[in-house]
DNA sequence: GTCCCTATACTCGGATAGCAAGTGTCCGAGTATAGGCGG
DNA sequence: CCGCCTATACTCGGACACTTGCTATCCGAGTATAGGGAC
Protein backbone atom coordinates (compact mmCIF):
# COMPACT_ATOMS: atom_id res chain seq x y z
CA UNK A 1 0.00 0.00 0.00
CA UNK A 2 2.61 2.83 -1.33
CA UNK A 3 1.02 5.74 -3.49
CA UNK A 4 3.34 6.45 -6.25
CA UNK A 5 5.12 9.60 -6.14
CA UNK A 6 3.41 11.11 -9.25
CA UNK A 7 0.57 11.41 -6.81
CA UNK A 8 2.60 14.36 -4.89
CA UNK A 9 3.51 15.81 -8.65
CA UNK A 10 -0.22 16.19 -9.67
CA UNK A 11 -1.79 17.21 -6.64
CA UNK A 12 1.23 19.78 -6.40
CA UNK A 13 0.46 20.83 -10.19
CA UNK A 14 -2.92 21.05 -10.17
CA UNK A 15 -2.80 23.30 -7.12
CA UNK A 16 -0.18 25.64 -9.69
CA UNK A 17 -2.71 25.15 -12.31
CA UNK A 18 -5.42 26.23 -9.81
CA UNK A 19 -3.53 30.11 -9.21
CA UNK A 20 -3.38 30.48 -13.69
CA UNK A 21 -5.44 33.59 -14.79
CA UNK A 22 -9.06 31.72 -16.05
CA UNK A 23 -8.72 30.39 -19.47
CA UNK A 24 -4.16 30.60 -19.40
CA UNK A 25 -1.87 27.51 -19.83
CA UNK A 26 1.13 26.15 -18.59
CA UNK A 27 3.46 23.88 -20.28
CA UNK A 28 4.73 20.23 -18.55
CA UNK A 29 8.25 21.85 -18.40
CA UNK A 30 7.29 24.49 -16.87
CA UNK A 31 6.01 22.88 -14.10
CA UNK A 32 8.45 20.26 -13.65
CA UNK A 33 10.75 23.10 -13.54
CA UNK A 34 9.06 24.87 -10.52
CA UNK A 35 8.97 21.67 -8.64
CA UNK A 36 12.37 20.07 -9.71
CA UNK A 37 11.23 16.79 -10.88
CA UNK A 38 12.59 15.13 -14.13
CA UNK A 39 10.19 17.12 -16.95
CA UNK A 40 9.56 13.91 -19.20
CA UNK A 41 8.21 11.67 -16.42
CA UNK A 42 6.43 14.52 -14.68
CA UNK A 43 4.55 14.86 -18.90
CA UNK A 44 3.33 11.46 -18.22
CA UNK A 45 0.90 11.80 -15.37
CA UNK A 46 0.01 15.08 -16.77
CA UNK A 47 -1.40 13.43 -19.42
CA UNK A 48 -3.42 11.03 -16.83
CA UNK A 49 -5.18 14.19 -15.75
CA UNK A 50 -5.99 14.89 -19.42
CA UNK A 51 -7.18 11.86 -20.00
CA UNK A 52 -9.40 11.51 -16.56
CA UNK A 53 -11.16 14.89 -17.67
CA UNK A 54 -9.05 16.61 -14.61
CA UNK A 55 -6.81 18.53 -16.85
CA UNK A 56 -6.94 19.67 -20.28
CA UNK A 57 -4.20 19.55 -22.54
CA UNK A 58 -3.83 23.14 -25.28
CA UNK A 59 -1.05 22.48 -27.95
CA UNK A 60 1.31 24.42 -29.78
CA UNK A 61 3.10 27.62 -28.37
CA UNK A 62 1.15 29.73 -25.58
CA UNK A 63 -0.16 25.86 -25.11
CA UNK A 64 0.30 23.42 -21.88
CA UNK A 65 -2.09 22.39 -19.47
CA UNK A 66 -5.13 23.88 -17.44
CA UNK A 67 -7.66 22.85 -14.83
CA UNK A 68 -10.75 21.67 -17.01
CA UNK A 69 -12.85 22.82 -14.48
CA UNK A 70 -13.01 25.50 -11.80
CA UNK A 71 -10.67 24.33 -8.51
CA UNK A 72 -13.98 24.34 -6.50
CA UNK A 73 -15.13 21.39 -8.86
CA UNK A 74 -11.96 19.54 -8.36
CA UNK A 75 -10.83 17.15 -5.45
CA UNK A 76 -7.85 16.02 -4.46
CA UNK A 77 -9.73 12.28 -4.79
CA UNK A 78 -9.85 13.14 -8.53
CA UNK A 79 -6.27 13.82 -9.05
CA UNK A 80 -5.27 11.03 -7.08
CA UNK A 81 -7.32 8.62 -8.89
CA UNK A 82 -6.59 10.31 -12.15
CA UNK A 83 -3.10 9.60 -11.30
CA UNK A 84 -3.08 6.27 -9.35
CA UNK A 85 -6.33 4.72 -11.67
CA UNK A 86 -9.60 3.87 -9.92
CA UNK A 87 -8.93 0.48 -9.25
CA UNK A 88 -10.14 -0.38 -5.53
CA UNK A 89 -6.64 -0.84 -3.34
CA UNK A 90 -8.24 -4.44 -1.80
CA UNK A 91 -9.55 -6.81 -4.17
CA UNK A 92 -11.31 -10.05 -3.06
CA UNK A 93 -10.48 -13.02 -4.81
CA UNK A 94 -12.90 -14.88 -2.69
CA UNK A 95 -10.59 -17.54 -1.12
CA UNK A 96 -13.20 -18.37 1.27
CA UNK A 97 -14.70 -20.68 -1.45
CA UNK A 98 -11.85 -22.00 -1.72
CA UNK A 99 -10.08 -25.17 -0.28
CA UNK A 100 -11.57 -28.19 1.04
CA UNK A 101 -14.76 -26.99 3.09
CA UNK A 102 -15.69 -24.94 0.23
CA UNK A 103 -19.51 -25.55 -0.66
CA UNK A 104 -21.45 -24.65 -3.70
CA UNK A 105 -22.26 -20.85 -4.62
CA UNK A 106 -25.82 -20.74 -2.40
CA UNK A 107 -23.17 -21.36 0.91
CA UNK A 108 -22.26 -17.32 0.46
CA UNK A 109 -25.49 -15.10 0.30
CA UNK A 110 -23.08 -12.38 1.89
CA UNK A 111 -20.24 -10.01 0.84
CA UNK A 112 -17.16 -11.52 2.41
CA UNK A 113 -16.62 -9.90 5.87
CA UNK A 114 -13.16 -9.26 5.76
CA UNK A 115 -13.41 -7.83 2.10
CA UNK A 116 -16.58 -5.34 3.38
CA UNK A 117 -14.12 -4.00 6.40
CA UNK A 118 -11.22 -3.26 3.60
CA UNK A 119 -13.72 -1.35 1.22
CA UNK A 120 -15.13 0.44 4.49
CA UNK A 121 -11.68 1.96 5.40
CA UNK A 122 -11.10 3.07 1.97
CA UNK A 123 -14.45 4.24 1.72
CA UNK A 124 -13.54 6.57 4.32
CA UNK A 125 -9.96 7.93 2.85
CA UNK A 126 -12.01 8.17 -0.39
CA UNK A 127 -14.40 10.13 1.56
CA UNK A 128 -11.49 12.95 2.93
CA UNK A 129 -10.30 13.16 -0.36
CA UNK A 130 -13.46 13.78 -1.91
CA UNK A 131 -14.08 16.65 0.39
CA UNK A 132 -11.36 18.51 0.20
CA UNK A 133 -11.44 20.52 -3.45
CA UNK A 134 -7.79 22.10 -5.33
CA UNK A 135 -9.15 25.60 -4.07
CA UNK A 136 -9.46 23.95 -0.89
CA UNK A 137 -5.32 23.77 -0.74
CA UNK A 138 -4.80 26.82 -2.92
CA UNK A 139 -6.43 29.05 -0.44
CA UNK A 140 -4.64 27.05 2.57
CA UNK A 141 -1.67 27.98 0.89
CA UNK A 142 -2.54 31.52 0.18
CA UNK A 143 -3.31 31.59 4.19
CA UNK A 144 -0.44 29.85 5.69
CA UNK A 145 2.84 30.35 3.54
CA UNK A 146 4.90 33.27 3.79
CA UNK A 147 4.13 36.18 1.97
CA UNK A 148 7.24 36.61 -0.10
CA UNK A 149 7.02 33.06 -1.39
CA UNK A 150 3.42 33.63 -2.58
CA UNK A 151 4.80 36.64 -4.39
CA UNK A 152 7.43 34.41 -5.85
CA UNK A 153 5.52 32.16 -7.10
CA UNK A 154 3.01 34.76 -8.47
CA UNK A 155 6.23 36.45 -10.17
CA UNK A 156 7.51 33.03 -11.66
CA UNK A 157 4.45 32.55 -13.21
CA UNK A 158 3.92 35.87 -14.83
CA UNK A 159 7.59 35.50 -16.12
CA UNK A 160 6.99 32.69 -17.74
CA UNK A 161 3.96 33.41 -19.27
CA UNK A 162 4.96 35.99 -21.02
CA UNK B 1 -2.45 1.68 -4.40
CA UNK B 2 -2.75 -1.22 -4.60
CA UNK B 3 -2.80 -3.48 -1.78
CA UNK B 4 -0.80 -6.61 -2.12
CA UNK B 5 -2.56 -9.91 -2.32
CA UNK B 6 -0.77 -11.38 0.64
CA UNK B 7 -2.94 -8.84 2.88
CA UNK B 8 -6.11 -10.62 2.22
CA UNK B 9 -4.80 -13.59 3.03
CA UNK B 10 -3.16 -12.87 5.96
CA UNK B 11 -6.24 -11.46 7.26
CA UNK B 12 -8.75 -14.87 6.78
CA UNK B 13 -5.76 -16.85 7.73
CA UNK B 14 -5.60 -14.85 11.18
CA UNK B 15 -9.41 -15.61 11.64
CA UNK B 16 -8.90 -19.57 10.88
CA UNK B 17 -6.28 -18.70 14.22
CA UNK B 18 -8.89 -17.25 16.02
CA UNK B 19 -10.79 -20.22 15.45
CA UNK B 20 -8.38 -22.69 17.37
CA UNK B 21 -8.84 -23.81 21.09
CA UNK B 22 -6.70 -22.26 23.04
CA UNK B 23 -2.64 -22.90 22.83
CA UNK B 24 -3.39 -25.06 19.58
CA UNK B 25 -1.15 -23.98 15.94
CA UNK B 26 -1.79 -24.81 12.83
CA UNK B 27 0.90 -25.12 10.18
CA UNK B 28 1.44 -22.39 7.64
CA UNK B 29 0.54 -25.57 4.66
CA UNK B 30 -2.46 -26.64 6.27
CA UNK B 31 -3.47 -22.92 6.08
CA UNK B 32 -2.98 -23.06 2.73
CA UNK B 33 -4.56 -25.14 1.34
CA UNK B 34 -7.60 -24.41 3.43
CA UNK B 35 -7.34 -21.48 1.07
CA UNK B 36 -6.13 -22.69 -1.80
CA UNK B 37 -3.04 -20.41 -1.95
CA UNK B 38 0.65 -21.84 -3.13
CA UNK B 39 1.45 -22.33 0.85
CA UNK B 40 5.09 -21.80 0.67
CA UNK B 41 4.32 -18.07 -0.65
CA UNK B 42 1.59 -18.19 2.50
CA UNK B 43 4.48 -19.16 4.28
CA UNK B 44 6.62 -15.67 3.81
CA UNK B 45 3.70 -13.87 4.89
CA UNK B 46 2.95 -15.51 7.79
CA UNK B 47 6.47 -15.04 8.90
CA UNK B 48 5.86 -11.39 8.49
CA UNK B 49 2.86 -11.81 10.93
CA UNK B 50 4.81 -13.73 13.00
CA UNK B 51 8.10 -11.23 13.14
CA UNK B 52 5.53 -8.05 14.08
CA UNK B 53 4.42 -9.88 16.79
CA UNK B 54 1.00 -10.06 15.93
CA UNK B 55 1.03 -14.27 15.47
CA UNK B 56 3.51 -16.71 17.38
CA UNK B 57 5.20 -19.99 15.72
CA UNK B 58 5.89 -23.32 17.22
CA UNK B 59 8.21 -25.06 15.58
CA UNK B 60 8.48 -29.54 15.21
CA UNK B 61 5.48 -31.63 14.93
CA UNK B 62 2.29 -30.43 16.46
CA UNK B 63 3.76 -26.81 15.56
CA UNK B 64 2.51 -24.17 13.08
CA UNK B 65 0.79 -20.25 14.02
CA UNK B 66 -1.25 -19.47 16.81
CA UNK B 67 -2.52 -15.56 17.61
CA UNK B 68 -0.06 -13.88 19.63
CA UNK B 69 -2.50 -12.29 21.71
CA UNK B 70 -6.25 -12.88 22.27
CA UNK B 71 -8.39 -12.00 18.93
CA UNK B 72 -10.27 -9.31 20.71
CA UNK B 73 -6.65 -7.43 20.90
CA UNK B 74 -5.49 -8.65 17.36
CA UNK B 75 -7.24 -5.49 14.98
CA UNK B 76 -7.75 -5.80 11.30
CA UNK B 77 -4.88 -2.93 11.16
CA UNK B 78 -2.22 -4.94 12.73
CA UNK B 79 -3.11 -7.42 10.68
CA UNK B 80 -2.49 -5.38 6.87
CA UNK B 81 0.54 -3.53 8.79
CA UNK B 82 1.96 -6.65 9.95
CA UNK B 83 2.63 -7.73 5.82
CA UNK B 84 2.11 -4.67 4.46
CA UNK B 85 5.03 -2.03 6.36
CA UNK B 86 4.05 0.47 8.22
CA UNK B 87 5.44 2.94 6.19
CA UNK B 88 2.97 5.49 5.85
CA UNK B 89 1.33 5.43 1.76
CA UNK B 90 2.26 8.93 1.26
CA UNK B 91 5.51 10.53 2.01
CA UNK B 92 6.02 14.23 1.48
CA UNK B 93 8.85 14.96 -0.11
CA UNK B 94 8.85 18.60 -0.27
CA UNK B 95 9.01 19.49 -3.90
CA UNK B 96 7.50 22.94 -2.68
CA UNK B 97 11.10 24.25 -1.46
CA UNK B 98 12.72 23.01 -4.83
CA UNK B 99 12.43 25.14 -8.30
CA UNK B 100 12.91 28.69 -9.06
CA UNK B 101 11.01 30.15 -6.57
CA UNK B 102 12.16 28.68 -3.53
CA UNK B 103 13.31 30.19 -0.66
CA UNK B 104 14.91 29.44 2.89
CA UNK B 105 13.88 27.35 5.38
CA UNK B 106 12.02 29.76 7.37
CA UNK B 107 9.35 30.19 4.82
CA UNK B 108 7.61 27.14 5.30
CA UNK B 109 6.89 27.09 8.74
CA UNK B 110 3.91 24.92 8.35
CA UNK B 111 3.55 21.10 7.33
CA UNK B 112 2.44 21.26 3.67
CA UNK B 113 -0.93 21.15 3.15
CA UNK B 114 -1.22 18.67 0.68
CA UNK B 115 0.62 15.96 2.69
CA UNK B 116 -1.84 16.79 5.66
CA UNK B 117 -5.06 16.08 3.33
CA UNK B 118 -2.93 12.75 2.38
CA UNK B 119 -2.34 11.63 5.79
CA UNK B 120 -5.98 12.97 7.20
CA UNK B 121 -7.51 10.50 4.63
CA UNK B 122 -4.93 7.97 6.13
CA UNK B 123 -5.34 8.28 9.36
CA UNK B 124 -9.48 8.06 8.32
CA UNK B 125 -8.37 4.14 6.92
CA UNK B 126 -6.26 3.60 9.31
CA UNK B 127 -9.07 3.85 12.08
CA UNK B 128 -11.52 2.13 10.53
CA UNK B 129 -9.43 -0.93 10.47
CA UNK B 130 -8.19 -0.35 14.05
CA UNK B 131 -11.91 -0.50 15.13
CA UNK B 132 -12.33 -3.69 13.97
CA UNK B 133 -10.57 -6.76 15.64
CA UNK B 134 -10.20 -10.03 14.35
CA UNK B 135 -13.06 -11.48 16.84
CA UNK B 136 -15.36 -9.17 15.38
CA UNK B 137 -14.40 -10.92 12.06
CA UNK B 138 -14.90 -14.04 13.54
CA UNK B 139 -17.87 -13.31 15.32
CA UNK B 140 -19.53 -11.92 12.08
CA UNK B 141 -18.50 -14.99 10.41
CA UNK B 142 -20.33 -17.51 12.49
CA UNK B 143 -23.76 -14.92 12.44
CA UNK B 144 -24.08 -14.84 8.82
CA UNK B 145 -22.52 -17.92 7.21
CA UNK B 146 -24.16 -20.55 6.68
CA UNK B 147 -24.21 -23.10 9.12
CA UNK B 148 -23.11 -26.17 7.30
CA UNK B 149 -20.19 -23.91 6.34
CA UNK B 150 -18.61 -22.87 9.76
CA UNK B 151 -19.26 -26.68 10.68
CA UNK B 152 -17.24 -28.08 7.87
CA UNK B 153 -14.79 -25.96 8.62
CA UNK B 154 -14.85 -26.66 12.02
CA UNK B 155 -14.80 -30.06 11.10
CA UNK B 156 -11.58 -29.56 8.89
CA UNK B 157 -9.85 -28.09 11.65
CA UNK B 158 -10.42 -31.27 13.81
CA UNK B 159 -9.60 -33.49 11.35
CA UNK B 160 -6.22 -31.94 10.27
CA UNK B 161 -4.90 -31.34 14.28
CA UNK B 162 -5.65 -35.19 14.92
C1' DG C 1 -1.54 49.87 -44.72
C1' DT C 2 -3.82 45.45 -44.74
C1' DC C 3 -4.41 40.76 -45.70
C1' DC C 4 -2.75 36.21 -46.61
C1' DC C 5 0.57 32.61 -46.70
C1' DT C 6 4.32 30.01 -45.09
C1' DA C 7 7.97 28.64 -42.20
C1' DT C 8 9.02 28.14 -37.53
C1' DA C 9 9.15 26.82 -33.02
C1' DC C 10 6.69 25.16 -29.36
C1' DT C 11 3.66 21.84 -27.20
C1' DC C 12 1.44 17.39 -26.27
C1' DG C 13 1.05 12.26 -27.02
C1' DG C 14 2.36 7.69 -27.30
C1' DA C 15 6.12 4.27 -27.93
C1' DT C 16 10.38 2.63 -25.85
C1' DA C 17 14.20 1.03 -22.03
C1' DG C 18 15.62 0.39 -16.97
C1' DC C 19 14.77 -0.84 -12.31
C1' DA C 20 12.68 -1.83 -7.84
C1' DA C 21 9.30 -4.28 -5.43
C1' DG C 22 6.01 -7.83 -5.24
C1' DT C 23 5.44 -12.88 -6.46
C1' DG C 24 6.79 -17.51 -6.12
C1' DT C 25 9.92 -21.35 -4.71
C1' DC C 26 13.34 -23.98 -2.46
C1' DC C 27 16.42 -26.06 1.03
C1' DG C 28 18.70 -25.82 5.65
C1' DA C 29 18.02 -25.04 11.00
C1' DG C 30 15.56 -26.39 14.93
C1' DT C 31 12.37 -29.24 17.86
C1' DA C 32 8.57 -32.27 19.82
C1' DT C 33 7.41 -36.83 19.31
C1' DA C 34 7.48 -41.89 18.94
C1' DG C 35 9.77 -45.93 19.26
C1' DG C 36 13.33 -48.87 21.05
C1' DC C 37 16.51 -50.18 24.51
C1' DG C 38 18.36 -50.83 29.00
C1' DG C 39 17.66 -51.09 33.81
C1' DC D 1 7.10 -52.19 34.05
C1' DC D 2 9.44 -47.63 33.92
C1' DG D 3 12.69 -44.26 32.41
C1' DC D 4 16.01 -42.64 29.14
C1' DC D 5 17.98 -42.11 24.69
C1' DT D 6 18.04 -41.68 19.90
C1' DA D 7 16.31 -41.43 15.36
C1' DT D 8 12.68 -39.52 12.88
C1' DA D 9 9.66 -36.55 10.81
C1' DC D 10 7.63 -32.30 10.95
C1' DT D 11 7.79 -27.30 11.22
C1' DC D 12 9.59 -22.63 10.61
C1' DG D 13 13.09 -19.32 8.75
C1' DG D 14 15.82 -17.15 5.51
C1' DA D 15 18.22 -17.30 0.89
C1' DC D 16 17.38 -17.58 -4.13
C1' DA D 17 14.82 -16.85 -9.21
C1' DC D 18 10.98 -14.63 -11.84
C1' DT D 19 7.34 -11.30 -13.19
C1' DT D 20 4.74 -7.21 -12.92
C1' DG D 21 4.30 -2.46 -12.61
C1' DC D 22 6.48 1.93 -11.49
C1' DT D 23 10.34 5.08 -13.04
C1' DA D 24 12.52 7.53 -16.63
C1' DT D 25 13.34 9.03 -21.41
C1' DC D 26 12.91 10.03 -26.20
C1' DC D 27 11.06 11.25 -30.76
C1' DG D 28 7.04 12.04 -33.87
C1' DA D 29 2.19 14.47 -34.50
C1' DG D 30 -0.21 18.66 -34.26
C1' DT D 31 -0.92 23.77 -33.84
C1' DA D 32 -0.66 28.88 -32.74
C1' DT D 33 2.35 32.40 -33.78
C1' DA D 34 5.53 35.57 -36.13
C1' DG D 35 7.45 37.24 -40.09
C1' DG D 36 7.54 38.25 -44.97
C1' DG D 37 5.46 39.13 -49.30
C1' DA D 38 1.68 40.49 -52.39
C1' DC D 39 -2.09 43.51 -53.26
Amino acid sequence: MQLSEGVEWAVHCATVLAALPPGAALPAARLAEFHGVPPAYLAKHLQALSAAGVAESVRGPRGGYRLARPAEQVSVLDVVLAVEGDRPAFSCSEIRRRGPSAGPDGWYPHVCTIARTMWDAEAEWRRVLAARTIADLLGDIACAAEPAAVAATVAWIDEVRR
